[in-house]
DNA sequence: ATATGAATCGAAACCGGTTTCGAAAAACTG
DNA sequence: CAGTTTTTCGAAACCGGTTTCGATTCATAT
């Protein structure tokens, strides 16, 4: 491995001069510079990170929590794009993601203990267990955070306007003439899952709808079987609704297969909604009609606040909410009152 | 920051004494141990990463290399659920993923360079552009290499056997009666898509099929998009194919929505067969009948194998091919000869 | 009591950088 | 040309650990 201090002795100067012209001091001459700069050329000398972070206390380096209670982690298509654009956006700025694990080398150790083991300078949370104490006492540490899909004042917040969405989503149900709305949600436990059933809830009650208890059936982590089960509960229902908005896509997709098995025929005998706009969503049977979350603007935003507040060490939390949009395609249609 | 010099200060202990312990020396009394051990506990202690792999050269992570001309990158669902699982065997052996990008802080730097700045232990390769230069020099330099999903005598190799898996296919579209089968590729740039042409031309031979040189057509990066374009093509011939083997799953749903809006009904009019069996084949319509690659043991298989050869640092690479599986949906059926 | 060996501990060097501060050299001033 | 200012450079301390090797202490054997 080739050093500052190889460098040093092959052109005369100290390691303090050579450290000096990769950091852009000002004095030193350029002559001297070039005659490092070449020699570190020549040698092929690639700068140490660690010693580096050692002392300067910068990793560029950047956590990502994922949640691994439900094991998806990275394969939810939704927060794999998100991640993908933050990952974009964190790596022309010089920094590195690295995934950071509860308890690893099979030692109990908690989120907290790993960042600062591995000394990151942010941390980005997603998909998570919000209640989980070890994410609390991350929180409560002065690491700069930033959650996706969450809203908390304990950090920097990037989520979409989901009370909005799902209003949107019953409102337009609601325009094609469906009275009875199903809401299949996407697990209380979930930020997004909780807002979102706010949202239906009240659109039913701007929409002056009775709301129906048996028309709210939990689904969880926005899982296919979930988003099935819900459906099929929703089915044996004597009055049958009319349309259903899944607080997810992949409930959506769950729940158009159960219909389907059931015999019905979509988007004729049951209109279905659903919410991320998911990569497959337009390619299903039906085409799914859905709200679209901007992943690639999540994640970037969440990426640029984030390194924002690592490079400015600014006090002030930032709760950003993008906007939603209604993605119509041919999973929902107009119905005789 | 609580360091080892703090616990020194507080048990009167030496920082070497402090050390050792946390190092399982042996030359250090039962009494002793206790005492730092629980000093450390009092004190918050968390050991510093950087600072140790500075001496020990050791830096417990792992580079993962995605592909990044595509932009695809984590957002394949095939490969991300190869990189969770790989995550998870790493993460149990005490070693942290890292994303290895090319250009980082908008520097053009390659990934050899970035590799040996930041010092991981090993790198996954995945869905990568074999061919790229800045790979080349990552095989060439002495930092441990697993390929995933590529055959190289550069580096260890973890691949499904897709000459195998692609006669598997195309065998069973003949024994259902088929025997005008044409092929969507992958693209001839990738490894797994060049292996199942192989596979499907070899199957042509042994299966004593006339090989068509319309009946095979280029898809790209096994997209959705290219899959589509593929069928286009295939649906434009005067002698249609009665049965298509499509060398990825989203090349497959490509195809079929092709079909579908070209007015075909599937599979009556037209069989098709995808290679992957990503968690969304089971509830497409019809569900798709495709080749099954283990991607959980893909990706635990490739950690175990990076590991391993991180640790004893043999010099013997391995090359893993996993069997693959037949999944017989309903997007086959039998036609009359 | 003395010699011997084992157990226990710490001084010091080192890993590869950064940064402060002072010194020397060069350039400028009158 | 002496005095002053500006450039340019390097010595040394430091970041938080690890590891070697010698010193000290203790127990054991003679």
């Amino acid at each position: 491995m080739i050093t500052i201090y190889d460098i040093a002795k092959k052109t005369g100067y100290s390691p303090t001069t050579v450290s000096k012209v990769f950091n852009n001091y000002s004095d030193v001459r350029a002559r001297t510079r070039q005659e490092i700069l070449q020699a570190a050329e020549e040698l092929g000398y690639v700068p140490n990170a660690h010693a580096r972070t050692l002392t300067t206390k910068k990793s560029w380096t950047i956590g990502v929590l994922f949640v691994e209670s439900s094991g998806i982690g990275i394969r939810h298509p939704y927060f794999s794009a998100v991640i993908e654009s933050f990952k974009q956006v964190a790596a022309s700025k010089g920094y590195v993601l690295m995934f950071i694990s509860k308890d690893v080398g099979g030692r109990r150790s908690g989120y907290l203990e790993n960042c600062k083991l591995r000394g990151v300078d942010g941390v980005v949370v997603i998909l998570s267990d919000y209640d989980d104490p070890d994410l609390q006492e991350l929180f409560d540490s002065n690491i700069p955070c930033v959650v996706i899909d969450y809203d908390t004042t304990q950090a920097h917040a990037v989520y979409s306007d989901n009370i909005e969405g799902s209003y949107r989503a019953v409102e337009y149900l609601h325009s094609l003439g469906h009275r009875r709305i199903a809401h299949i949600t996407g697990g209380m436990n979930t930020f997004a899952g909780a807002k979102r059933e706010t949202g239906y809830t009240t659109a039913l009650k701007r929409l002056k709808l009775q709301p129906q208890e048996a028309y709210i059936v939990a689904g969880a982590y926005f899982s296919i079987e979930s988003g099935y089960a819900a459906m099929m509960k929703l089915l044996e229902l004597e009055e049958r609704p009319t349309a259903v908005f899944a607080a997810g896509d992949h409930l959506a997709l769950g729940a158009m297969i159960a219909a389907k098995e059931h015999g019905l025929s979509l988007p004729r005998d049951m209109s279905i909604i659903g919410y991320d706009d998911i990569d497959l969503a337009q390619y299903l049977t039906p085409a799914l009609t859905t709200i679209r979350q901007d992943s690639v603007r999540m994640g970037s935003r969440a990426a640029e606040i984030l390194i924002q507040s690592i490079d400015n060490d600014t006090t002030s939390l930032e709760a950003i909410v993008l906007p939603v949009e209604l993605v119509v395609r041919e999973s929902c249609i107009r119905v005789e009152q």
